[in-house]
DNA sequence: TGGGATTTGTTCGTATGTATT
DNA sequence: GAATACATACGAACAAATCCC
């Protein structure tokens, strides 16, 4: 009768309609720094923001306080996460040990359209050189999780994706400006070990990149400027058609 | 003026009152195996069992959704997970490859008391030899937690908490009745070497102790029997006093 | 210090979808 | 196959805490 949108399917880790599209937008805008740590992010505000009530924010913001990106205090506003400098060294390690991983599970089993898939995004990558460095940053991030995509593992994947929004907000937090990841070298060197087959010199050339990169963490960025929630999210809202 | 119990603490990772004390609840029962993979978990039940609305009660299956302990079906009722075999193996690489981030850390570094907190655990875990299954894997659990707790790195012990109860229930399904966690002679060899400042045998061990943990999950178990969720409950339903 | 506006915490009712007889 | 019982999805509303002037 009904042959619209049955979605019957387990919802395992995202994707719950709604809730799991607002998730992404807030993700999205961390990542890009549209918001940043310490932004408020109240549920009414959120609501009339992505047209839904305060119950489907509500539990957008649960999640993400799961994913440590958001954090909730007791009848409280909701904010950014702002992890402390101890806690944002230690996301990188966590996040290593895991992309260790991923190359060593990639490396010389790559299919040619992974290759091809791969190789396209870094030349998307270089092309955004120029632009936005919201573009530069949101690519950056997005090279990690599609190589952990690519493993297949659906537990590997979901950890390195959090890892890797929760190191963006790191990034945000403590990097200098216009320090941006200008890694896309690193990457296009990273894929190559990873054709080869080289597994040693792919998880080195791993390790080293991320080093780099949390590297540049080192300087303190100055202060977040509020601003207007509204103006800021509605770039990220997506359709709600689940 | 009020000195009551005026919980300001940002609720970072766990611990939201009474949602927090059902989660904590639940994973114990799914730890210990009262309740199994596909069991069913009502909202209504659930709610009624620890004298809390429906409301608390979805939030609690939420975030263990969000865990990978409960899966949330589209207006179904919502089960205990029943991960795939590949999965099963998967969170299994995943741990093990934080546990080595774990034991790297904590290699020469223990502190007397932390060495006294260890030992007193694997001789409660002596202890549970010859009594309950249940209370023999649950502390074989919580001494990869209190190992991740011993980092004083809240990302890192997040993370082995949460895979060390997907592995639990992982367990659960897979492996055999009767084969428990008969590991505790590890876990002893495991220490000494912490102790010993031995970080590559610290690792090597912890690599061999849970490899070999899982391998104990090659054979399928017998399928899990239907039973009734209030009396399963009934042990670990927690005083609400948020 | 005080008080009003704002924001969250929670419950409960209704609508909708699923399972079962 | 239809009807009934049951469970979830969502939103409105109220109480309590907090924020801000």
């Amino acid at each position: 009768m009904r042959d619209e949108i049955t979605r019957d399917e387990t919802t395992r880790v995202e994707a719950k309609g709604r809730v799991g599209s607002i998730c992404r937008s807030l993700r999205r805008a961390i990542v890009e720094r549209a918001i940043r740590p310490g932004d408020r992010l109240p549920e009414d505000a959120l609501g009339e923001r992505f047209g839904v009530s305060r119950t489907i924010a509500r539990q957008a913001l649960g999640q993400l306080a799961g994913e440590g990106l958001v954090e909730l205090r007791r009848n409280r506003i909701a904010v950014v996460a702002t992890p402390s400098w101890e806690e944002a060294r230690d996301t990188f390690d966590v996040r290593i040990s895991l992309e260790r991983l991923v190359v060593g599970r990639l490396a010389g089993r790559l299919t040619q359209a992974q290759q091809g898939e791969l190789h396209a995004h870094i030349a998307r990558e270089e092309a955004a050189q120029g632009g936005s460095e919201a573009a530069s940053i949101r690519l950056a991030t997005e090279f990690h999780l599609l190589l952990a995509e690519m493993t297949r593992s659906p537990v590997l994947e979901r950890y390195v994706a959090e890892l890797g929004y929760r190191c963006a907000l790191v990034l945000s937090l403590y990097s200098r400006p216009h320090s941006a990841e200008c890694g896309v070298a690193e990457h296009r060197a990273l894929v190559a070990a990873l054709i080869a087959g080289d597994a040693e010199r792919a998880v080195s050339l791993m390790d080293h990149h991320l080093d780099a990169v949390a590297e540049r963490a080192r300087i303190v960025a100055a202060p977040p400027r509020e601003r207007d929630l509204g103006r800021l999210l509605a770039p990220y809202v997506e359709t709600v058609g689940g």
